[in-house]
DNA sequence: TGTATCGGATACATTCACGTATCGAACGGA
DNA sequence: TCCGTTCGATACGTGAATGTATCCGATACA
């Protein structure tokens, strides 16, 4: 009956449970959609009944949160890491091509993700906590572009400033996703994703700009 | 029963019942959402039984995918008449200029829009449909930046030929639209948009380059 | 190993949405 | 105006999903 337990002692089979329930959870939600989907399909995916999911969730809202938060931590850390990977100075095409491997990887994530956009798109609250994360990620992909600008490569004036920039960014990944939720050709939205970045990111020389600032 | 007639008499009561019903399901769709609708809440938003409902469609898919129809092309029209209000050369920055005005106006069409791209991304034979669609789209708006490289503008080299452009468009298009659910800031998304294409469409010098191909 | 607590299964009542079958009223043509 | 047809309302039976209450086996700790 208590999602969120008094912090009561937390039993080895009750995280396994759970655990069990988010893994069978994001299988059952790709493949149908989470309007969709019932308690029951869950339960039985996962090899539980009712009683285990109640005792673990309030509601499958609670459960796609939970099921959200996840694996969005995740990626925003493989992400990072993927950004993180150069020295000092990022090297722009290669942190585009190693950002894009881990983007788009999973198109049962972007089922996913997108569902719970259309989830967030009519739950103010749910908007802000997405709105926040993407305002992390935009952080960490502006933090590492500023590294570029002060090392030996610029942007292209018309984006404005390095916030700008970012934006671009993430604009460009959800494009490159709309597409690719319909077609779900995943090699030609890696290699469309790079030719987009570098389109936005560089002058179109090719090679970055040299003038800083 | 039937919901497609064998072209018996189609009564003038029939058609205004049918529009009443799409009318209401997109008022009911974009408030709530496709998965969290019934047939009896469209039924009540158009003040008809559910007798009227079954009379008119077969499921609440059927109704939704005619929804879609209708307003797309809708939509589909309006942005064609935009394209088309130059003379035989595209004037890059007043078309941009237009075709967000049209794009970007109702948010509750986006809603039911990215509901439907929910939809058409877990059963093939829609997202058939809605690509059918969109390369239309893609078509018109080729057709228009061709005129402008044969007059006097010419598109960056990093984006390949006409044809890339055109889905770098349409990408833009979809990636602020992403941000727009979350933010619902209409106006900014629309700036945004603009400063976007502007980027992608002309070499950065806020003047299009001089020459073509 | 014993025991108190916890976790999950089962059974139940209930609500809700669905689809159909039938009926009366509105409509359109003569 | 009359009549056959069509449209939509109403009533009904049905199945599915929900949430709860209760019970038994598993687990952690002494």
């Amino acid at each position: 009956m208590v999602a969120e337990g008094t912090t009561g002692r937390v039993t080895r089979r009750r995280v396994r449970t759970r655990a069990n329930l988010l893994d069978a959870a994001f299988e059952v939600f790709a493949a149908k959609g989470f309007g969709r989907v019932s308690i029951e399909e869950v339960c039985e995916a996962a090899g539980y009944s009712r009683g285990a999911f109640y005792s673990n969730f309030a509601s499958l809202d609670e459960l796609f949160f939970a099921l959200y938060r996840q694996r969005a931590d995740l990626i925003a850390e493989q992400v990072s890491g993927a950004l993180a990977l150069d020295g000092p100075d990022l090297d722009v095409p290669a942190a585009v091509d190693r950002v894009t491997e881990v983007l788009l990887l999973d198109l049962d994530w972007l089922l996913v993700k997108t569902d719970f956009l259309v989830h967030a798109a009519r739950d103010p609250a749910v908007a802000q906590t997405l709105l926040e994360h993407r305002a992390r990620l935009r952080g960490a992909i502006a933090q590492r572009l500023a590294r570029a600008v002060r090392g030996h490569t610029a942007l292209p004036a018309v984006l404005g400033d390095i916030d700008a920039a970012a934006h671009a960014v993430v604009a460009a990944y959800d494009g490159v996703t709309t597409q690719l939720l319909l077609d779900k050709d995943v090699e030609h939205a890696r290699a469309w994703l790079k030719q987009l970045l570098t389109a936005l990111l560089t002058d179109g020389s090719g090679t970055p700009e040299l003038r800083p600032q």
